[in-house]
DNA sequence: ATACTATAGTTGCATATGCAACTATTTAGA
DNA sequence: TCTAAATAGTTGCATATGCAACTATAGTAT
């Protein structure tokens, strides 16, 4: 394969992907913003598992989101910000902070779970599930690829 | 399917790419300065194209990598930056700016071309030719659904 | 009991991103 | 010929991200 071959080549998949992942924040944050809801993908993708686990460690939703444990810290910022959560000093290990749903924060979790829904219609639409199951094999094969040791 | 099993599906997708993103985005950096280059995954997918079309507008380049017209300005200032590229009035049309490599620039981009051929051989090792292919496939259909009209 | 190591979370600095509004220039229409 | 609309690119403000270094606390070994 030609040099300039491998560079579009490789440009596609990782520009695909790139550009994949924008989209689908960008039509999220658009279906939230014709609904009245003021919150982006990732912050959504956070108040999940804090939905989910009910009272989670920083760490466990770093783990759970694999995001960095200094994004978590910045986008809990922006949730607590918006009253969505609250930070809980752990009662037994002062290091940790649990992170748990306010009122309002559970209310904004069931208005969102439909838009989350439509958005992942429109996302997947005339794609079949036997594709997106490859599809999702291959992304869970690079992040094996990727994750060290190097 | 419930509520549950609905956000859970759900995230596994979303947060696969966003996470097989910034995992190939690391060790692209990590494999580039390990070779004691200093360029971000990012201004990689921007200089190549630069390199191939040798004096493209900024616009050219946004809809070439597609990426938005800000990000573009933004990605170049960082090359300039770096006298890896300069900005070239356009002799006739005085709105564009023609973005050229330096000689600082061409030479990064052969030093770097092996890096980018070393870490798209690690982000696809054990994935099958046809998996990568219903991979894009399926990227490209998502996004395809994501463009307006809206 | 004390010192060292490890862990949870935070902050500064840097990169990437998009919306909206802006400036400068070109194009189109009256 | 002039005015309005469109286009190319830039900038402010906001969100997301990771590395490295930091603080505070817990665990381990002597």
């Amino acid at each position: 394969m030609t040099e300039e071959a491998s560079l579009k080549f490789h440009m596609n998949m990782g520009m695909l992907i790139n550009s994949a992942q924008r989209a689908m924040t960008k039509r999220f944050v658009q279906n939230a913003t014709d609904s009245g809801q003021d919150i982006s993908l990732d912050q959504w993708m956070v108040l999940g598992p804090i939905w989910q686990l009910e009272s989670a460690s920083q760490k466990e939703l770093g783990e759970m989101c694999l995001k960095d444990k200094t994004n978590i810290t910045r986008i809990i910022d922006a949730l607590e910000q918006k009253n969505l959560v609250v930070r809980v000093e752990d009662q037994i290990d002062h290091r940790i902070k649990r992170v748990v749903l306010t009122n309002a924060g559970k209310q904004l979790f069931f208005d969102v779970l439909p838009i989350m829904e439509k958005t992942r219609e429109e996302v997947r639409k005339d794609i079949s599930n036997k594709d997106i199951e490859t599809f999702k094999v291959v992304l869970s094969k690079i992040l094996e690829n990727l994750t060290d040791a190097k």
